[in-house]
DNA sequence: CGCCTTTGACCCGCGC
DNA sequence: GCGCGGGTCAAAGGCG
């Protein structure tokens, strides 16, 4: 495991994904969360679903040899293995909102090499003619915005399961930003951006937009879905979690996304919603009620994983 | 087989 | 109106 740290160190990638995972707030702890709204944000993109565009060429290329190393510098949490002080579920109230949850990889995950990487993307000038959705005015998005400390491996992590769809350099800021999005139940509008505070490198800035339009996925497929981990040690600390319905089956009915969505579409971006991301995502998170209706099958299992840090550091790290 | 990550390209909002 | 920067898409490859 140790030998994973080094590797990790060369690779930052990992990070990214790790925070994703678990930066995202707890959501079985609705006090702890926060979120944006309750009510399902309403970006307008949320209502709408994209279609794919299907008219892009494909890269001829296929020389993916690029180390994706580069990308994360930002995240290099590396300095210091995750380790998953997880208080157990009950506790998790007492945490603190910022820290959330103390996440640490021990252990890279997997030894393998760095993957070697193509160059991905379509050719240029062939995007097409589908439109997309407008985008709603940035200044619109109601965002709640979190930020986890990462220097004491304390990292928050939560019941979503995220997917990784992009990730971009940001101008001013030596770390690059990973743009996320819920995986755990298609349609869900929820995504999520993950950055390394510039001034403050131990700090990571999680972003919310948009929510959840499903419930909390059990614990148990959360920690399923982190099992799953790829090739580069770098990356496969965290990998996403594959929580998704489909994948582990969800116990719970999922909502529907478009109707929720629709009605959130106010998302407020005034600061009043970043005071109440930081103290208190309640709003963001399903109710107490909920969390608790939702949990409850898997307390057990929970409090298990949860008393073992290592049995969760390594599911997250494997 | 299906989902995930990576990453360049594409698109759009915003500032000047 | 233009350009910059940020956000999203989607191909390719990998892994369980």
């Amino acid at each position: 495991m140790c030998g994973l740290l080094l590797r990790m160190e060369h690779l930052n990638d990992w990070d990214l994904q790790a925070v994703v995972r678990s930066c995202t707030t707890f959501s079985s702890h609705p006090q702890d969360r926060a979120g944006p709204s309750p009510s399902p944000a309403p970006v307008p993109e949320t209502t709408v679903k994209r279609e794919p565009r299907g008219d892009v060429l494909r890269p001829a290329s296929a020389a993916k040899d690029a180390p994706s190393l580069y990308g994360l510098e930002y995240l290099d949490l590396d300095h210091k293995p995750f380790l998953l002080s997880a208080p157990s579920p009950q506790s998790w109230a007492a945490v603190d909102d910022r820290h959330e949850m103390m996440i640490s990889f021990p252990a890279a995950a997997s030894t393998s090499g760095v993957r070697p990487r193509v160059p991905p993307g379509r050719k240029p000038g062939i995007r097409t003619t589908t439109p997309r959705p407008k985008r709603s005015k940035k200044s619109q998005l109601k965002k709640e915005v979190r930020e986890v400390p990462v220097a004491d491996g304390g990292v928050s992590s939560d019941l979503w399961a995220w997917r990784k769809y992009g990730q971009k350099p940001i101008k001013g800021s030596p770390y690059p930003r990973g743009y996320y999005k819920c995986s755990s139940m298609k349609g869900c509008m929820a995504r999520k951006l993950v950055e390394r505070s510039p001034a403050k490198p131990g700090v990571l800035v999680i972003t919310y937009m948009a929510e959840h339009c499903h419930p909390v996925p059990t614990q148990i497929n959360a920690l399923a879905g982190t099992t799953r981990h790829k090739s580069t040690p770098a990356e496969d600390h965290v990998t996403t979690t594959t929580t998704s319905p489909k994948r582990h089956g969800n116990a719970h009915e999922p909502v529907r996304c478009e109707d929720e969505s629709n009605e959130t579409s106010s998302m407020a971006v005034d600061g009043t919603t970043e005071d109440a991301a930081v103290d208190d995502g309640s709003d963001f998170w399903p109710t107490e009620l909920d969390l608790d209706e939702l949990l409850a099958p898997v307390d057990g299992d929970l409090d298990h994983v949860f008393d073992e840090d290592g049995a969760l550091g390594r599911r997250l790290s494997l």
